[in-house]
DNA sequence: CTCCACCTTCCACCACAGGGGAAGGTCAAA
DNA sequence: TTTGACCTTCCCCTGTGGTGGAAGGTGGAG
């Protein structure tokens, strides 16, 4: 299977594809006599793998990690479920950042919604933020 | 002032201050007849508003936006306003897509929790994810 | 024979907000 | 006079996930 047949197959671009195999995400592939990369079947499995771990939020970075476990012959699973437990703790943070930004932000609206338009002076440029 | 003295007034580095006049955040100060950045006071709040901007979750292009209204000779208010509005929906739409994501994790998690050692074949690498 | 679609490698680029360091100029103090 | 702390411009690097294009090889159809 030509990288072609392989991008099409997944909803990929070719040029994806190459990306991978260069971050070390897809072992290199067999060649074609005319150099043309040549897919097994189960390379489909590993880009849709990589797909759905993106979705799930990983970074290609943590998906390397999952994948080379599972390609030093070892079940992958407690080191995925510690990746997931990482990626919970962080997405709390993320979460709970971005809500304190939010009220922040929410307050310095609240105050130009209610200031009138004498508001600036050119000192501090906007008094606002 | 040379650049220095303005970065230490400030708590910025050297390489922040010019970083922002390429960046069309500051001006082109003067120049010392040596060739030496001198700036005058008020560039020292106009690098407090752009640090008061950026805690307030506003990207430099935001910034050097309401910084331009404010260079036309225009009290930027109506436009700042603008620009917090739209942050306000841009951040609930961040928390949002974070909070979905966040709902996905755990749900992986808790699979992967709940699972027997046997989770993993080969042919989808892993099903935690 | 030529066209077209496909493949190869390599190099550069996007946003984001700077940081690191080289090579060289300036100025005051010791 | 020499050292050290400044300053200048310049280009490259960080991390993230790719995208775009150039220059060239391959293979089947008309």
């Amino acid at each position: 299977m030509r990288i072609g047949e392989a991008a099409a197959a997944v909803g990929m671009t070719t040029k994806t594809i190459r990306f991978y195999e260069d971050r070390g995400l897809l072992p290199p592939p067999e060649r074609s006599a005319n150099g043309y990369r040549d897919y097994a079947q189960d390379t489909l499995s590993r880009l849709e793998f990589i797909r759905r771990s993106q979705i799930a939020g990983l970074t290609l970075a943590q998906i390397q990690g999952i994948l080379r476990v599972r390609d030093n012959g070892v079940t992958p699973c407690s080191h995925v479920r510690d990746v997931l437990g990482k990626q919970l703790v962080d997405l709390d943070r993320q979460i709970a950042e971005l809500t304190a930004l939010r009220a922040t932000v929410a307050e310095h609206y609240a105050t130009a919604e209610a200031a009138d338009p004498e508001c600036c002076d050119a000192e501090q440029i906007c008094s606002y933020v």
